[in-house]
DNA sequence: ATTGTCCCCTGCCCGC
DNA sequence: TGCGGGCAGGGGACAA
């Protein structure tokens, strides 16, 4: 479910709330996501400590502690983070309740996708989940040299490589489909083909599409879709070019919206504008 | 080394 | 109304 804008409005959200809170408790309902919760270590370092900063990478959640110590969270397809839920609002799903000196974070998970960890020392990003990691979108690392390097001679459909992690973090289903459309390229292109002009636009319409989406709080496609801390979704599914708009005229062109899978993934384009 | 397939899990929507 | 199949915004393990 989110991707990256979706967890950077997240992010957003916790770090106006969280900072200056003191752990008291950890309530574990449900330890079995992605990975097994470390129920035993958060219950042996949480209590007593204040959160201190709150970071995003790619689509990961660092909850850094005062005394040493992060909570990485990944929400997964169907994760969400609420803030003070009121206290007979338990769903079946609320995995996870961090109990505060005032208030409650809880995690709530359906399809248990999500995953929530423990690292003790201060380099998260020597987390095995985190090491492999690409570079963030905006990052200037992440420029045209890096992307002609990392694509040289790859086959695979560009929209692949968009989505794969250890190229560039944080991009999704929907945002590889609109930076795509964005920058007039279509996502079966094999990356290796990419000129050095269609990879600028696509560095340029990827930053743009997830700042954008950032802006509007991030995707909510559905009424169960994704949600804010505050239990509010997005706007930007408003702004949507291509994405889910299969048989829909184009913005640009009036051709219709067409749909394939990539990858076991749904994709969308635009034929006429995405060359 | 790269790439595709399968799988984890629940819920919803569609067609029959 | 019930049921089966397919699909859902993620990502890791594995095999070819």
């Amino acid at each position: 479910m989110p991707e990256l804008p979706e967890v950077e409005t997240v992010r957003r959200g916790l770090i106006q709330i969280l900072p200056g809170r003191r752990f008291v408790d950890v309530k574990i309902r449900q330890n079995r996501l992605r990975k097994e919760i470390p129920a035993s270590a958060l219950r042996k370092h949480l209590p007593g400590q204040t959160v201190k900063d709150i970071r995003r990478r790619g689509k990961y959640l660092l909850i850094g502690l005062s005394q040493g110590g992060t909570i990485l969270l990944h929400l997964g397809m169907s994760g969400v983070l609420i803030i003070d839920p009121p206290e007979n609002d338990l769903y079946q799903h609320d995995h996870l309740l961090f109990i505060f000196d005032r208030g409650e974070l809880r995690f709530r998970d359906p399809r248990r996708f999500g995953l929530v960890d423990w690292i003790s020392d201060g380099h998260p990003e020597q987390h095995p989940l985190l090491a492999s990691l690409g570079p963030e979108p905006d990052d200037p690392e992440f420029n045209l040299e890096y992307c002609l390097r990392r694509a040289f001679s790859s086959s695979r459909p560009i929209k692949n490589w968009l989505m794969d992690g250890r190229f560039v973090a944080g991009v999704g289903n929907i945002y590889a489909s609109e930076a795509l459309f964005a920058a007039g390229i279509r996502p079966d292109r094999p990356a290796g083909n990419l000129t050095a002009g269609e990879w600028k636009r696509l560095i340029h319409a990827l930053r743009g599409v997830l700042k954008e989406a950032i802006e509007q709080g991030g995707t909510t496609l559905k009424d169960r879709g994704f949600k804010d801390l505050l239990g509010k979704g997005g706007r930007f599914q408003h702004h949507l070019r291509v994405y889910g708009r299969a048989g829909e005229p184009c913005t640009a062109c009036n051709d219709p919206v067409q749909k394939v899978m990539l990858a076991g993934r749904s994709t969308f384009y635009c034929p006429a504008c995405q060359k």
